[in-house]
DNA sequence: GCTTGATCCTGACGTAGCGGCAGGTCATAG
DNA sequence: CTATGACCTGCCGCTACGTCAGGATCAAGC
């Protein structure tokens, strides 16, 4: 027994394991109990191996050995979803894979390292992506990659500038129908088409993402949570005033 | 909490199971029992769930959490090898990836398909997965790959010649210094030189595979096992002798 | 105040593929 | 006859929750 679990590279417990469930069961025993595997047995663990090599998992496998024989369309259907689901695996652990580059990229570029910067970074990354879904994410990354490092920088201070802006306005009490407000709204939805957020879909995004988070995304800016909230809520007013026009 | 569960696509489940653990505990209860986050709680979540994306354990994450703001080192230690953990999936995924394609493309090039030979095919790549590295079986790979494959079919086809002149050889008993079977030897090792398996190590990974599985390697080829068997056992007699010489 | 439906609570079991351990039996060499 | 492997059959453990079961609580309408 031991013998054949050092040949074929399957634990002893493994075999215990393939007998309980039928997958792999020893011809016969001896008078005492003990397992002894035949040729075809041996055949069979080595199917198996070869099929566990592939991810199947040991119910698929069972069904390729008893019945995969007769049906070989059956098997190639097996084998097609079996590529499907690495394939998207892949794409997973890619996506992972820049992530983590990126974030430690990040890490290693602050001066002083904040982790808890860092965390929070990464808390505002995980609401951001319960709104916008893979395919959007995908192209506003694309679109940023496309614009080149300095470009996004550019239109972060731009909004930078333009959220002051606002919050001077606001505080002011200037009517959202004032010229230079509605100038605001004109640079603010250039910089959302610059950046890709300018589709239905992302503005519905990120609507409600607004609309369940503002409190927790204004808390979170450089500037006091009332102001930005505030501020934010008057772009969107004058951006609707804008409209309704 | 039902609530929170919505915002934040947890499930309330998780959330029980969150607090199980310590992981995310509510800061207080109602008299009654029920769980009241607060918003350092719901903060905490937040970040939970950006470090779940990473791919990093819960236990990994309490310890971010719990010490990982006050040592940076740590975190980017953490992260590394989350990296290089993803960076090995990714491999051994493009790995299989590359494996289901080859076998589907196999299945389907079979005039008549047949599942059985198909699970030999299988049988015998995972034990001569046994018997080479990853490392030999990537080289191995390359090195048809470089070849094409018309040169790799031109020499299998070699290689059958060879075999069916040795079993000849063999069956006559000529000697195995006759200048003819030296000729075989000299083809044999040209063919593993250009197939690249005339390193030392494949040398000795085939050998150690021969040695313990040539019945069965035997049973599964195109010729009678026996006959097989013993013109490999021929060559290999052979291929001593002239060495010794 | 009472009912009702939604929400919440605490256990407890299930998952995939074995790893590892405990306590006992079998086989073989000396 | 015994010492030492090798083998046997359970049974618990692991991840990160999902999925009941059975009961308590809450908010709202009557």
């Amino acid at each position: 027994m031991g013998e054949l679990a050092r040949a074929t590279g399957v634990t002893v417990r493994a075999l215990h394991h393939y007998d309980q469930l039928g997958l792999v069961s020893p011809g016969e025993r001896t008078a005492s109990g003990h397992r002894r595997y035949t040729a075809a047995d041996v055949r069979r663990l080595y199917r198996v191996r070869g099929l566990r090599q592939l991810g199947l998992s040991l119910p698929e496998i069972a069904v390729v050995l008893d019945h995969g024989g007769a049906d070989p369309a059956a098997l190639r259907q097996l084998l097609d979803a079996q590529l499907r689901q690495v394939r998207v695996q892949i794409e997973r652990a890619n996506r992972l894979e820049i992530h983590l580059t990126e974030l430690v990229a990040q890490l290693d570029a602050e001066d002083v390292p904040r982790p808890d910067q860092f965390l929070t970074t990464l808390e505002t990354m995980s609401m951001y992506e319960r709104y916008f879904s893979q395919d959007q994410r995908d192209r506003l990354a694309e679109r940023r990659a496309a614009l080149g490092t300095e470009a996004v920088d550019a239109a972060r201070a731009e909004m930078s500038t333009l959220i002051e802006e606002a919050i001077r306005h606001q505080r002011a009490g200037t009517p959202v129908d004032d010229p230079a407000v509605r100038d605001l709204v004109g640079r603010w939805t250039g910089l959302g088409a610059l950046l890709g957020t300018d589709g239905a879909r992302e503005q519905a995004s990120a609507g409600r993402l607004w609309d369940d988070h503002r409190e927790e995304i204004s808390r979170r800016m450089p500037w006091p949570a009332e102001d930005f909230l505030a501020a934010v809520e008057y772009l969107r007013a004058a951006r609707g005033a804008g409209r309704a026009v």
